[in-house]
DNA sequence: TTTGACAATGAGCACGTTAACATCCGGCTG
DNA sequence: CAGCCGGATGTTAACGTGCTCATTGTCAAA
């Protein structure tokens, strides 16, 4: 632990100049055994690696980046941290970077305010970063037209392919179409939708994949229940749901998809306090997988995004020298728990 | 929209230099421009910026900082950015960059082994920040004979104070304090506290809090039991604690003070499947106040962090000039809902 | 017309680093 | 002993920016 406290001029912490001084060589030695050079006598080598503890020193990668290298650092735009699935986004994207020896430099878009790609690109460029990530849950208006900053190269987390930079998201569309199978396949072709916001672009993915589903099994689609994403607002539609159900005929439903798992708790809870069990008289499945260690005994069947997978391969798509345009849509897997019962015969 | 796809050079983004060439002037001139210095023609002002719209200039921080200036950013190192209170903090933080427009330069540490704020520190200084946060969860080896780099002010998010850095934290030990005087002022004078895992720090001092306080008032604690943050392990310590109370007797307790709202919600599930009512037969408080949108029909009395504080004042502390050090703990609130009865008389 | 004052602008250097090139030195060959 | 080779090391320039100082240009007062 000794060296480590030493004033070097103005405060700043050492470079390596100064760690040349000190070992009696010059800066360009100093990079060669930083860098791990082969041309450097062990004897040298030893003497200036002596004088980097003596100065705790470490190298500065914007230097370094101003000279033509690397910063090592990813930028990533963010609308919304707090977002569950923005959340996981990000840990793949850390994780990823971590693997790489990378930092990630965030910057997160204002509020309320919609927000244009080109706004966020020259916001971010000017920080020291090889690539970037921009992320968003709405439609940005200039999504066409945008062109990224030549020289860094640029990834949009998006549904929707770009025509000059490479998309990746969860297959939010497929999603639903997977669930609507498995709901048609265990008999259930009397079922309920509960949508998120309209203002939500993956919201509309998933009513997508849903309508489209039972379009092509020519099963006529009830009209869709809307909530916020938030458990109350699918309590709110379980109790819609739980009086259709009790007033029984032939149009009264038997399953319920919900665009997230939140508000297929609500639902679960407003059939349960309507006295209807889940599965034996409706069932019930959610979408992300998101209650894990949340709630006590998660029975809930549901949908996990690989939503790490997402952010390792936006992670890997910025930093790749590859220049092709791509349009990644990650497939999501089904999670079999115990909230959905087979009707069928 | 016109003028932001040429090619400059080698593909990088222009310069001012390239700028300066354009517009016929020189750097120094450009740079006066994009400061918003006082003393230029209003038509060289203008020359200037058709200049850098057409070659779609952003100055780089980078270069500014190495000259003196700084990276209008902070950096971050993180643990684990999944537990629920590190992404709040983590959100106050952001926010606070964002209204000073800066980034955040976020590193996380290695999974499971822990690690030294020297480690971190030495990690971190090398990347382009001006200052930097570091959180930890675990007791740093080296907390104590830490020694921050010279000219980067080091902010550490911990309940202990340090020597050499200024230290943020929500108050973990006034939370329990605070809580144990609330039941014990509602007159559950026998209660049970649901601790989190050993090798927490905040569970240690949630702990603390609990055990202090009742020490105060000359009450007997009863034997801890232990979880591990999570809603089932919370439900196992809620089917003993209903085996206790379904016993009776003058040691039968009538409130539980658990130490996060994921164990109080296994609770609260135990105790009303072993027929037990909630507040009527035992009360129940959980802290974090984490459940918003996540549960139907919230009802938890808990206590709620100023997590997005704690993370505004650490970004501030981070950037600020004053180079005094403090040990900041940010005090909580109470979230009075219904899950306590007051059985005084 | 000359001088001084002042505003606008330009030139040069420095920040920390590395690629490319230049130099030094020891040892080997002819 | 001269010449040469190759490995180790030093020197220079450049990345993009802002500060300091020098220079130019303009206008009014003497």
């Amino acid at each position: 632990m000794e060296g480590m406290a030493q004033q070097t001029r103005n405060g700043r912490s050492a470079s390596a100049a100064e760690v040349a001084a000190l070992a009696g060589v010059s800066r360009q030695t100093v990079s060669r055994v930083v860098n791990g050079m082969p041309n450097v006598t062990e004897k040298t080598r030893k003497r200036v690696l002596a004088a980097m503890e003596e100065l705790g020193f470490r190298p500065n990668f914007a230097g370094a980046a101003l000279r033509g290298g690397s910063y090592r650092s990813i930028g990533l735009c963010m609308y919304n941290i707090t977002r569950v699935g923005n959340l996981a986004t990000l840990e793949g994207i850390m994780q990823a970077a971590r693997e790489h020896d990378f930092a990630i430099t965030m910057i997160e878009m204002g509020g309320d305010k919609p927000y244009t790609l080109a706004d966020a690109s020259r916001r971010m460029v000017e920080r020291p970063v090889d690539g970037m990530i921009l992320n968003m849950n709405r439609m940005a208006p200039d999504f066409e037209e945008f062109v990224p900053q030549p020289g860094v190269r640029t990834v949009i987390l998006s549904m929707y392919a770009h025509p000059r930079c490479t998309t990746i998201d969860s297959d939010q569309y497929g999603s639903c179409e997977l669930l609507t199978n498995y709901l048609l396949e265990h008999g259930h072709s009397n079922m309920r939708f509960v949508a998120g916001p309209e203002s939500s672009i993956s919201s509309r993915f998933r009513e997508a994949g849903w309508r489209d589903t039972l379009g092509r099994a020519h099963v006529d689609a009830a009209p869709m229940l809307r909530g916020d994403w938030s458990a109350d607002s699918g309590y709110a539609m379980g109790e819609r749901i739980a009086a259709e159900v009790l007033a029984g005929g032939s149009q009264a439903p038997t399953a319920v998809l919900a665009a997230n798992d939140q508000m297929a708790l609500g639902v679960i809870a407003a059939l349960e306090n309507a006295g209807l069990s889940v599965p034996d008289d409706v069932s019930v499945v959610g979408i992300d997988d998101a209650l894990e260690g949340l709630v006590p005994h998660n029975r809930l069947t549901t949908l996990r995004f690989d939503l790490r997978g997402v952010g390792k391969l936006a992670f890997e798509a910025a930093v790749g020298e590859s220049s092709s345009i791509e349009a990644i849509h990650v497939p999501s897997t089904l999670v079999e728990r115990s909230t959905v019962r087979d009707i069928r015969g």
